[in-house]
RNA sequence: GGCCCCAUCGUCUAGCGGUUAGGAUCCCAGGUUUUCAUCCUGGUUACCGGAGUUCGAGUCUCCGUGGGGUCACCA
């Protein structure tokens, strides 16, 4: 049985380096049919958001990544912990350390002066005098004074950091709330977390969590640190590299699969496979195979994949999507039509809302170029001839074909090549110059629509002149 | 600075002692397309450096260099 977690601490919004170790956690729990569960970490109550936490779920529930069971809240359980400290301070595993943060600071800057590695020196660990008048304690846990504290690493292989690293660190502060590193240590143990997947700035805490699980006879999890996501330039991902914040690719147009394929495979690869959907992610991943190195964050792929995930979309899933971009198709009788002619044309969202915006509601002014490049001096007869032609068409004008056949008749008929009423077509239709096939244009709008843009562009152009 | 981790095309990566070092993305060229995009074909680009082990090293060992993480009454 498999029980994982996603633990972040509620400073912040969910960015896509803590959606990748959720995404592990929550793969490996899914496909050994265990258990993921969301726990948040808000032990320090002067640095929590209720914003950030409500975004954290939110964006959990954007991607479709559900976990288990109810979210555990720390600042909830500080009776429990208690019940722990109290334990580790009868057994004489813990002390109360009665330095104050002005003695503990120039402790350290002593330290610092003679480039020692600042860390507290140990004197009230077995101190059993009269503790000093008005002040406040904090507990202290007892961490081994010799020898090595190692575990194997499911990612990085076997760390032994040597007994000395690790000082005896509070557990909990004098205002009696407990810390990070011994609230983690219980919450897993105590939810059952059987395998920890967590970035590998965690690496160091690992320790001081053992201490606390030798401490309170906890069986240990296994660990797996997975290495930082970096940005494109190859250095620590920051706000200023936008889009940090995971539900801000959804304003960009990111659909869910296309990001979460994305992370799964920055730091994790199943031979030569680039395409997985949610299930092969599932049935193939394994936290034992993640890289070791840190990646570096990469839009060219995300927006490859993103394009990809789009044109494979059924069109009426992808009209309901479209909706959060300010496209209201569902129901519209040219509907499959309208995103045939536009899916393959945007590698996001907000692309393709636009190219079928240019469509459906005529361009309110001709791209200025584009007039200069394409209405030419023969350009209002061809285009008046075109009106004649489509208006005395006698079969029926419905699909993209039955525009083409008048195209192609035009074109031959007249004697003229498809660049001289192709683009100056475009160019009335659109305002632009790029964008979906002509045909397909047509058949969306229909022939009034289409006559009533061509004159549009007629009036144009003779006021031009 | 101490400790710990990491190192293959620009980027994501395959490789698990013997390969013309593979794929994807990006970029470039050609083809398809009345435009753009899609799609198809082809191409450029990589084992950080130095010792060692070995018949043979991208793969194992050591050293160096570079990058990252961490050293709180934050998480």
């Amino acid at each position: 049985m498999i029980t994982t977690r996603f633990a972040p601490s509620p400073t912040g919004y969910l960015h896509i380096g803590g959606l990748r170790t959720a995404l592990f956690s929550w793969l490996w729990a899914r496909k050994n049919g265990g258990t993921f569960l969301l726990r948040i970490e808000d032990t320090d109550l002067s640095r929590n958001s209720k914003e950030a936490m409500e975004a954290i779920i939110k964006a959990f529930g954007w991607v479709g990544m559900e976990y288990d069971g109810e979210v555990v809240y720390q600042s909830k359980r500080f009776d429990l912990y208690q019940k722990y400290i109290d334990a580790l301070l009868e057994s004489g595993k813990a002390y109360r350390c009665y330095m104050s943060k002005e003695e503990l600071d120039s402790l350290r800057e002593a330290q610092m002066a003679l480039k020692e590695r600042p860390r507290y020196d140990g004197r009230y660990r077995d101190f059993s005098g009269a503790p000093p008048e008005g002040v406040a304690p904090v507990i202290r846990i007892k961490a081994p004074l010799e020898g090595e504290i190692s575990f194997v690493d499911g990612v990085k292989g076997e760390i032994s950091i040597a007994a000395s690293e690790v000082d005896d660190f509070v557990i909990a502060r004098s205002d009696g709330t407990p810390t990070y590193n011994f609230v983690v240590a219980i919450d897993d143990a105590l939810m059952g977390i059987t395998d920890v997947i967590r970035g590998d700035d965690h690496l160091y805490n690992t320790p001081k969590q053992i201490v606390v699980y030798k401490a309170l006879g906890f069986v240990l999890p296994r660990f797996f640190h997975v290495a930082m996501i970096n940005n494109e330039d190859g250095k620590k991902l920051s706000k200023r590299d936008g889009a940090t914040d995971v539900m801000e690719y959804r304003n960009m147009g990111i659909l869910p699969e296309a990001l979460l394929n994305f992370l799964v495979r920055l730091g994790w690869s199943h031979g030569d496979q680039e395409i997985f959907s949610i299930d092969e992610m599932i049935e193939l991943f394994d936290p034992q195979t993640i890289n070791k190195s840190a990646s570096c964050y990469n839009s060219d792929k995300l927006l490859w994949l993103n394009a990809h995930y789009i044109k494979q979309m059924p069109n009426i899933n992808l009209a309901k999507l479209l909706e959060d971009y300010g496209v209201r198709i569902e129901g519209h009788d040219k509907l499959e039509m309208i995103l045939d002619a536009t899916k393959e044309r945007g590698k996001t969202l907000v692309q393709i809302a636009r190219q079928i915006e240019i469509i459906l509601a005529p361009a309110l002014n001709f791209d200025e170029k584009a007039v200069g490049k394409v209405f030419k001096s023969d350009t209002v007869e061809i285009l008046e001839g075109f009106i004649k032609m489509l208006q005395g068409w006698d079969r029926e004008l419905h699909l993209p074909s039955d525009y083409h056949a008048v195209l192609e008749y035009f074109v031959s008929t007249k004697s003229i090549g498809f660049g001289k009423i192709g683009q100056p077509l475009r160019l009335s239709l659109l305002g632009e110059l790029s964008g979906a096939g002509l045909d397909e244009i047509m058949a969306i709008i229909g022939v009034d629509e289409t006559v009533l843009r061509i004159n549009r562009a007629i009036d144009f152009i003779n006021n031009a002149k």
